[in-house]
DNA sequence: CTTAATTTTTAGGACAATCTAATTTAATTT
DNA sequence: AAATTAAATTAGATTGTCCTAAAAATTAAG
């Protein structure tokens, strides 16, 4: 079964609001995270059910197929595969990534991800810290909590961001708040929810509660 | 000015063909040469001449402006950075790329192809020989003759292929007269037009005419 | 529990790229 | 030069994706 290039957006915009947002995934939802209308949704969402990688009724919402799962993860593959060799081989910086690998992960060559793969040393996760799914479609996520969330003295290593956007990721940089870095919880204040915290034993660093919710943590 | 896929490939088709058969490409030859409709390339020529990136005239033909040259060349190099890329760090065969070098070629990110220009070490040639245009278009292309032609006794180095099959590329392969072999011509066979060569000095080969004339040699 | 507000879908149209079939223009042959 | 053949173009449909505006269904409010 062959998804064009539509149809893959679509579902994984779908596959990514039903795995944040828990709940069904409303058609204006989808319309928002893909900037298109509902009009178009609604239209598309027949075709994805018709295709049967979404079972869809009428006004009442949709889930994802095990079929549709198991394609929009393979995009997520791909997508997160490039945005490795990006970064690791051609040096891009983690902002400068993603609309390059929006348009990468359409290739359509099973021979060439399997390569890719091979070629990137098999990653498990890409550079914003999200894991890659397998060839089979299996992923292996970390446990993490937000940076927000986390108790005064618990330590940690930054694993992940929710927001990517290149404002956030450059203000992460800046400051030196790079996915892999180990941080400690100095201090949290009550009245605002900004926190205190001290990245690799050297460098302390005050961060709003806005910041502090967008960083995800593996903790020790 | 921006191209769809579509019509970056009509250009790129329209390009080698003016290359090739020299005087002025039909609507059929580009039909054969992208499989597809007569009647769809009248239409698309009429969409590229408003572009302006040909000069077109019903019924009488058509050139590439300069403005289409400039982008049939931006292509041809896209394609043929991915076809090094593919061969030299993927472990393609070179008979594996066109295909997939087909679908990246379209990937719009000039900051991409300056990354992998670099990161392949600019290269100026491609898995078959051909030059890669550098970043304003400019081709070095070096003076080659099809093997057929040589003289007994001359030698060269088989720089290029014209025939970019699969199956031509793999009896290259398997006979042994790659990119870059050095070559003399032993003898020639007025009655079929076939050629005894000897390659790297080592090894000595027949070749039928229609192969002899496939393979281009820098003679030296 | 009826009305109002919101969400979602349908109707109908636009645009790109393709096709078949019919027509027009150019080239070739006699 | 007229008639035939070949090449190129137009006419009209189709498919995919998107849109605006109108209608229908659901949800929320009083």
């Amino acid at each position: 079964m062959e998804l064009t290039t539509a149809e893959e957006n679509y579902l994984k915009a779908i596959y990514h609001l039903s795995e944040e947002g828990k709940k069904s995934v409303s058609t204006n939802d989808i319309a928002a995270s893909i900037q298109t209308k509902p009009a178009s949704v609604s239209d598309m969402l027949r075709k994805l059910g018709e295709k049967e990688v979404i079972q869809y009724r009428k006004y009442y919402g949709l889930q994802i197929t095990p079929l549709g799962m198991r394609l929009a993860l393979q995009t997520i593959r791909k997508h997160r595969l490039w945005e490795v060799f990006l970064v690791d081989k051609l040096h891009f910086a983690w902002d400068e990534v993603h609309e390059v690998a929006e348009q990468l992960e359409h290739i359509q060559s099973p021979l060439l991800i399997e390569r890719l793969d091979a070629y990137l040393n098999y990653p498990k996760f890409d550079p914003h810290g999200d894991p890659i799914p397998d060839a089979f479609g299996d992923v292996r996520s970390r446990p993490r909590i937000a940076l927000q969330e986390m108790a005064i003295d618990q330590s940690g290593q930054i694993v992940a961001v929710k927001d990517s956007s290149p404002a956030f990721l450059r203000y992460l940089d800046k400051v030196g708040a790079y996915i892999g870095a180990r941080i400690k919880v100095l201090d949290k204040v009550e009245f605002d929810g900004s926190v205190e915290i001290l990245v690799d034993q050297k460098k302390t660093l005050f961060m709003s509660k806005d910041v502090a919710n967008n960083i995800l943590v593996l903790t020790s």
